[in-house]
DNA sequence: TCTATTATACCGACCGACGGTCTATTCTCA
DNA sequence: TGAGAATAGACCGTCGGTCGGTATAATAGA
C-alpha cells in the first residue's frame, strides 16, 4: 500500500466524514474500525494517530455535530432586536428549519438517524447538543423572567423540558418509519402534528404565557418534513452537498 | 466439569440474576458473555440453549424489570374508589415509593443504574417499562378527560410527557453521583427537589388542573431518597432480599 | 417393568472478527 | 541531517457466536 500523506486536519475531517457515513448507515456498533479505515483508505496506525479509540471517534463526531448546530443559531442570539419570547421562538424556528432542510437534502441521513441501532450515536449527539444549547436556553429564559415575560422559578428545569420536547419527537418519528406503509405514515404525521401543538401549549403554560405564544412549527410543517422524501426523491442534492466539502 | 441439570425455569432465572448483577456493576458492553456464564457456572452451549444472543438476554432482563414494575401498580388500577386524578397521583406515588425502597434496600443497584456505561441497559429497561405503562396512563387520562377532571386534546401525548418527566430525573441524579462530594450532593438534592415541583406544576397546567393538584413527591422526599445510603449503610437488607428468591 | 427412542439440557473446543498495540518505515521541515 | 510527525500492517487478547457431541429425562412399545 502506497503511503499517502495529507494535511492532518484534512485527514481528521475525512475520517470523521467516513465514520459518520458508516455509523449512520450501519450503526455505531456494527460499523467496525476496519470498515472506517478501509473507507478512508488509511491504516490502523494512522487511525490511532488521530484518535485514541473508537469511542473517541464517536465523541469527536458528536462534538462536530453540536458545533455545527450551534453555529446555525449564533445570529439569533446576537440579535438585539429580539425580546426573550421572540428569541425563544426564533431558536425553535431555527431548529425546525434545520430539520426541514436536513429532511429535504439528505432524507437517507434523516431516516437512518432514527433507526434503533443508532441509539448510541443518537444519544451522544443529543448529549453534546444539549450541553451546548442548555446554557443558551437558560440565559434566554432567565432574561425573560427578569423582564417579566416569563414566570417560572426554575429556568434550568424549563430549559431541560424544552430540549426534552425537542428530542421526544424522535420516538414518534421512529414509529413512523417503523410502520412503512402510507397509512402508517399518515397516522404518524397526524400524531406528530398533534404532539407539536401539545408541546406548544405545555410550554406556554409552564412559562406562564397566554396559550399560543410559543410557536414550534406552523400547522402543516410536520407534513412538510415527512413528505420531503417524495417531493425530492433525487439523490443529486445529497451527492452535491457531499462533494462540496 | 460435572454436568448439573436444573429445572429450566430456575436456570433461566439464575442466568438473568447473574446477568443483572454483572450488567449493573460493569455495564452491558463491558460485561462479557464469558463473565456471565462463569458467574452462573454453566457452559457456552447451555447459555445459547436459553438465549439466542447476548442481546436477547438484555431484552429478557428488561422485560423482567418491566413485569415486576407493572405488578407493583395493579392494585391502584383496580381500585374503584379512585377518580382519575386520584388514580394518577396514586400511580405517581407508587413509583415514588418504589424508588425510595430501591434506594434504601439496594443503594448500590440504584447508583450503578445511573452510571453512563449503563446507558444501553437503562434505555432498554425504560423502553420496556414505557411500553407497559403507557397504555395505563393513557386510559387514566382518557377517563379524566371524559369526566371533565382533565382538559387536553392529546391523552397519548400527555402520557408520554408524564413518563418523560419520570425519566428526566435520571440526568439530575446522574449529576449528583458524578460530583461525589457532600456539597455536590446537597446542590443536587436541592436541584432535584426544585425540579420535582416544576414537573408537578407543569403537569397541573398541561392537564388544565389548578396548581397543586398533582403530587409527585412530598417536600423532602428527594432528600429521603438521596440520603437513604447513609441512613441504611448495612448491606443486610439487600442480602436478605437476595436470599429470599 | 424393561428397554429403545426421542427430546432436552448441557459441555467446551473452536471460529472469525473485533478493538487495540507495537515496531518499523517514510516523509517533512527546521 | 536529525527529530518527530505520519503512516503501514503484522500481531494480540478477547469478544460474541457456532458446532459436534454427550449425558440425562421423558416417552412409548413390548
Amino acid at each position: 500500500m502506497p503511503r499517502i500523506i495529507k494535511h492532518p486536519e484534512l485527514r481528521r475531517e475525512e475520517l470523521l466524514d467516513h465514520a459518520q457515513a458508516l455509523f449512520l448507515t450501519h450503526g455505531y456498533d456494527k460499523a467496525s474500525l476496519n470498515d472506517v479505515i478501509a473507507a478512508a483508505g488509511i491504516s490502523k496506525g494512522a487511525f490511532y494517530h488521530y484518535f485514541a479509540s473508537k469511542e473517541a471517534l464517536l465523541e469527536a463526531l458528536a462534538e462536530r455535530f453540536a458545533r455545527q448546530a450551534l453555529a446555525g443559531v449564533q445570529d439569533v442570539l446576537g440579535d438585539p432586536a429580539l425580546d426573550p419570547l421572540g428569541r425563544l421562538n426564533a431558536l425553535l424556528a431555527k431548529s425546525r428549519q434545520a430539520k426541514v432542510e436536513t429532511a429535504a437534502e439528505a432524507w437517507a441521513l434523516f431516516e437512518t438517524m432514527f433507526r434503533p441501532e443508532n441509539l448510541v450515536l443518537f444519544h451522544r449527539i443529543n448529549q453534546a447538543a444539549s450541553a451546548a444549547f442548555s446554557p443558551l436556553l437558560v440565559e434566554i429564559i432567565r432574561q425573560g423572567v427578569e423582564d417579566g415575560t416569563f414566570r417560572t422559578f426554575d429556568p434550568e428545569g424549563v430549559a431541560d423540558i424544552v430540549m426534552q420536547f425537542g428530542m421526544a419527537t424522535h420516538g414518534v418519528i421512529a414509529k413512523a418509519f417503523a410502520g412503512g406503509s402510507d397509512a402508517d405514515m399518515e397516522i404518524a404525521i397526524e400524531t406528530l402534528e398533534k404532539r407539536v401543538r401539545l408541546y406548544e401549549i405545555a410550554l406556554d403554560r409552564i412559562l406562564g404565557l397566554p396559550d399560543g405564544s410559543i410557536r414550534i412549527g406552523e400547522p402543516g410543517y410536520v407534513r412538510a418534513v415527512m413528505t420531503a422524501r417524495r417531493a425530492n426523491p433525487s439523490p443529486s442534492a445529497a451527492a452535491a452537498s457531499r462533494k462540496s466539502r
